[in-house]
DNA sequence: TATGAATGAGAATTCATTCAT
DNA sequence: TATGAATGAATTCTCATTCAT
């Protein structure tokens, strides 16, 4: 509805509406920053320019606050997923590309690991209506299913491959290497955010993926 | 009179030491459960059963202790690896048996997972000794470098694969399934800790990182 | 409409001074009565009336309210000051009504001593905008210094006297004997706070003060 | 007792004194140093290199131990003046000399301004046995007033000075001048403890004081 | 005499949240 | 819609003091 061309006697909502995005947007840097329990909701109103009580005003609490920052963080992601036509491509471009999204995603996208972290940490309460997060999720798992099968009678894939594993498994390498860089930077002593050294771990990802798929 | 500490200042120092062991786990299993911000030191004493002045008395302050609790953390994964003796097996089986501890390692030790993603929330910044961290840290990674290179030289390896990016992607696979466990059984609706889905997932990850190292 | 402020917001202005005036007089007493150590912000919020929350809103810590107190307290010292218009009286007068004048400010605002008593045992580091605390205070040494040359042009006082010397002598002589009472009360036994003993202070202060400027 | 030589048996005892005084240097500087509300029992332990225990084992509390300090500030202070042997002198020199030592006194004892300053912040309440108080502390006084006396019969000083007020006068020049030094010079942009001011402030205050007895 | 371990009561400060307008 | 003032309930941390040996 919002994102209709509003008659003038909507400017007030639509004031309503840049005020929520804003604090929308502050709240998740602020969330991605110090997690939910080291968030402060003083600190998202700074960085939103607003009152503190407007806060409130559209989200209620804290806790809810979270869980909209959580539900637009996945509404995105899941979004930029079904811009990339993965099943116009032939299987294995199909796969290299959702390698190559996933990684350029979380490199683009740092606050989507830690939010994705603090969830987790939450175990994932904050996801109240798993109905709708199912609907806004398995499509993706569905096209890696077609991607695979497609990939399998033309006789370049193996079989028996979960796509729901698959797709873990290409997260998890992207993920674990960019939300534990700092950790790993320090432990082996190496800077793994330099430009060549992501270049090489986003190729070391595809060719385990496709070194795996592929027969 | 004999040369043996004395029975008394003995038990006087295992006094100390068990009852500051006895908060690291209580505080490793608070920071596990909420993170950094979220723990409580009044329920890290609580779960410790001492008083909550001695959580200052030796650790001086919260950040210092959740320091003190990682650095544990990483001294006992580091130890279980070195127990492998990887090098005592053919390279194939030394890799297969590096994929199922690693799994089975954080299957068991869920609270490093949260450990690790409380680390990386905050940067890192507890890692303070890194020179003392990467001490305990490489001779992973070199055991591994040796072990893929004993198979190149049998002929059964590929050639060219880096170490620190083989053990990032055995280790993401697994932690991202597990540390995301909820946040996916809800999203995918599928139970994602059932013995079965356990069992498939080592599988998975077996096959594709032999996949990937075995020519 | 009116270019007056509202009467709403000016109500709301109020308040907040209001309450900031209000902690700031309960914080002056009981900085006073217990130093910057011994004061207790529960205390001070119970003298207030006011939610000790609010003492943070306004004034951060404890450290920057005993700055605030401090610097109130100046200000209304020189303020009492100027009232004196020194300079429109002959020189022995005006000598002596600031003798008076600083014994009677002394005896009638206790708090202003022990203030000062405070401030320095922490080294004056609250006097952190020195240059304004100069501004402040220098005009009473001009004044004083401008008294002393006008005595001692018509005859009638001794050349050389430096105007904060002798300002720092009758502060002296009227701040030890009522900043230490207690104490001499209880060493030499007398009852220095009584009344006869407080005018026989008095006139022993101005005698010598006037016995070393007068010729 | 404890200043005669002992017997070998004494050893312990001598031992315990030299803890004693070694704690009460401690306490005396850190009671100087944070004031009675804001020194700290731990510090005093530190400072003495001493257990924090033999406190309490010596002195019972932080109040005790203050006082005990305070005690022996006094003492010290008018053992020092006995020394001087004023009436040994002609009474202007007397009264010079009692200046100059009271002077030299706190600049070479500082502490024992904050400490007096501390004390009557709690009203003397340490002066609990104020009989032996003021045994100690009239003799000065009453050679202060035989010299006052002598003066006068010599006709060279002014009837009528009580040796109280005088004395009071003289130490409160000297006190406020040193003990708001912080202040003072802050206030006034000038640098109270240069060599040269310092030497000012003396000659000022004997100016004044003997400008006042002499006739 | 001397000490390291332990504690309860408090103290400063923080934080999410509500009030009043 | 928007905001500054105000608050109660924590929360971290401190401190004098005692225990046990």
């Amino acid at each position: 509805m919002s994102t209709e061309p509003s008659t003038p006697t909507d400017e007030r909502l639509r004031d309503a509406d840049r005020s929520q995005a804003t604090i929308l947007a502050a709240a998740r840097d602020e969330f991605a920053e110090h997690g939910l329990g080291g968030a402060r909701v003083d600190r998202i109103a700074e960085r939103a320019g607003l009152n503190k009580r407007l806060i409130y005003y559209y989200f209620a609490d804290k806790e809810r606050l979270f869980q909209a920052v959580l539900e637009q963080a996945y509404r995105d992601i899941r979004a930029a997923e079904q811009d990339l036509h993965l099943l116009d491509l032939p299987p294995a471009d199909a796969v290299r590309r959702l390698v190559e999204f996933t990684w350029n995603y979380y490199l683009a996208h740092p606050e989507f690991l830690t939010l994705l972290n603090s969830a987790n940490l939450h175990r994932a309460r904050h996801l109240t209506d798993s109905q709708r997060a199912r609907e806004l999720n398995t499509p993706l798992i569905e096209t890696l299913g077609e991607i695979l099968e497609r990939g399998r009678r033309e006789g370049s894939f193996r079989g028996g491959v979960d796509p729901l594993q698959l797709y873990v498994s290409i997260a998890g390498m992207a993920y674990f290497y960019l939300s534990n860089n700092h950790t790993l930077s320090a432990i082996f002593g190496r800077d793994l955010m330099a430009a060549k050294a992501l270049q090489q771990r986003l190729s070391h990802m595809s060719d385990v993926i496709l070194g795996y798929v592929l027969i």
